[in-house]
DNA sequence: TGTTAAACGAGACGGTACGTCACGTCTTCCG
DNA sequence: CGGAAGACGTGACGTACCGTCTCGTTTAACA
């Protein structure tokens, strides 16, 4: 998972072609896109790339790092961090935007293929979190830190904890499949955040309940 | 998907012996929880179970669905639907459980696999839905029915929103592993969904926030 | 039919390697001496040479072909083309060793698992006459040019004819079995194709007898 | 190779059914005339004759003996034996009509599959020999014995060297298929045949050669 | 004529081998 | 000397038949 991001440093010889890297991510995402992950070989991408097989493993340990190297970007290339001056509807406009990424013909399911690799590919699912989960989570963040700010949020309120209540129930749906993934949905879920965020519910540490001394 | 649990009616010649169906079951099941799905192939389990390829291939159409009749009973089985007299800790409970059931050493991660399967096995979707998340969703129903007589949600609340909003959270660490899956999480989310049920945020549909006419 | 005979011209890429190439012939021969081309498998030969399935597909593309490239050339390099200074003497010499080669405890019966291949194998058909059948005949045929020049055979005689002659009641024995197949009978048959072409009854064309426009 | 000509004496219950006999032997025979011996399978048969597959190993130890069963009486069946009143003649219509019957389109080469499948069967060669060989040299045996009485062989032949050097080189181009089986050729045969039986050189036991004490 | 045991169709069974595919590594040679 | 080309050993795939076996179900000869 160095690839592409991180610039290797050539001592001797010629540095790996740019030519080449671009040729391989291009050809990937474009499997990728079109038909999956799981359709995506190495061998069909080094033939597409028009490239000998051990040119990409030379890149890339695994299929899944070169795949999340070719269209992670473009995916959260997405959109901006909103800032409509509340809270509902920042996460509005943050999930509706998810929701509509994921019903989009071809690549919604990109994401879902991912948290699929992840399940068995230790290192992509380090990159995953890293540069995919993580990142997008701190670039969301000022959202909560803004509600806080205004009082939307209790203090002392978790913002992971809300990143999580926010994001979760929609890849739920976005993976499970049982129920439809829409923008009514998607709202529905931002309104339960809201509410039980100014309710102070979203405590780090909640009041003890059944199990009063775990 | 159709095996196993769907007794075939043979009219005549010898139907599906009961043992051999057996034997690969417990074969299967054995290799997906010691191993994970990905390490478990159609030769492995027709040699553990001394059985030939082509008796597997007679009763279930893919791995994932040979591995679903294998495993999934006994997740299912895991635990009767709690009553303890309050929502916050009826869904505490199937939360708690939820994640010790998650963090199972050898096990563990067998959901998560089969999540990450039926990415690319449409069949094994619709298996996954009907005969797991449904069922297990409609088992957990009561606790929600009767939150809603006690007056713990308000009425007009979406039952399957709740649902949602719970597990989802729960699934998002336990399939991204970006922060701990553990039993304070658990409790967090559970605090913050019946918060929110109470405020009457689980409204079927939202108040209209941003876009009024959508 | 092509392979390792035929030099293949790679122009770029490793070229096959003669090690493995090697391997796989030698665990055949081995075989099929040994046991018979039924017996050979190309399972078997893969495991015997320490080498995978895919690299003996790579180079023939059925266990025919490659059971040919791996004894063939070992029968054909028997004998010598036999100069006596008579017909009936060369005839002899090439029946009788033909007899003692078709009567050798393992590897006698190979050629005969050739000629039962090829019945259902077009393509080893095709290389079987060319490379073996012609190939043999070719070589052999100097001993009915002496002859002719000799006087031994009549002029206008057909050689292939002569060859069939020879050959044939010798290949009957050995394929049907009915009855020995010795030197005594090697002798018998010779004598009878060297007084018939003495005679002059291998014409080309013969005698009209029964259908005289036909 | 016991089955369909010895009848099986039941002592109790019901007895092998003829329809299921014939149903077998009828399907078999149509598979193997249209397609020939090798495309012929167990299950094959036994689908298309309506039947078990227990019903043909009941029967038949083997696919070469059904398959000798269902077709050689047919071909047996072909011409009787000539007497035109020559030795030439009468070899003549016998090459000639095998010839004719060899080159028919669908089913000439059934002779050719059932010398391979011998190759391979020991159980079926046997059968082969003395219910297909050594059955059609005895019904033309009367025809060398005609020759010798009428002075056309000299005394003191073998007749079944004869045999061999008529049939052997027909056998020959059959099936190694290198040079045409025509009536030519056959006539061609014949006429060496007859020429060197003339001469006396199909004795039993030939004049010492180059091994004068072999 | 009613009983009963065999032969029956069906097809499941444990196996073997098939020919294909993609893996990740390795080797050669071209530019 | 980097890189394309692609051969390599590996191992699982899903299929086709093998020859054996075990089911109920005819069905015809015996009692």
């Amino acid at each position: 998972m160095k690839a592409a991001t991180i610039p290797i440093g050539t001592k001797r010889g010629r540095p790996r072609s740019g030519q080449t890297t671009k040729a391989i991510l291009k050809a990937a995402a474009e499997i990728v896109i079109a038909s999956g992950l799981a359709e995506m070989t190495i061998e069909g991408v080094a033939e597409r790339a028009g490239v000998g097989k051990a040119s990409i493993y030379r890149r890339w340990p695994s299929k899944g790092a070169l795949a999340f190297d070719a269209v992670v970007d473009a995916i959260l290339a997405a959109e901006p961090t909103p800032d409509t001056g509340s809270l509902e509807g920042d996460l509005a406009r943050v999930a509706e935007s998810w929701v509509r990424l994921a019903n989009v013909r071809r690549g919604g399911r990109t994401l879902a293929h991912f948290i699929a690799e992840i399940q068995s590919d230790p290192d992509l699912a380090v990159a995953w979190r890293e540069r995919f989960v993580d990142r997008i989570r701190r670039e969301r963040r000022p959202i909560i830190e803004r509600a806080i700010a205004r009082g939307e949020i209790a203090p002392g309120s978790d913002p992971e904890l809300i990143m999580d209540v926010l994001y979760g129930p929609l890849y739920h749906r976005y993976l499970n499949g049982h129920l439809p993934l829409d923008e009514s949905f998607a709202r529905r879920v931002v309104r339960m955040v809201a509410a039980a965020a100014l309710d102070g519910a979203a405590a780090s540490e909640p009041r003890h309940l059944l199990k009063p001394s775990s």
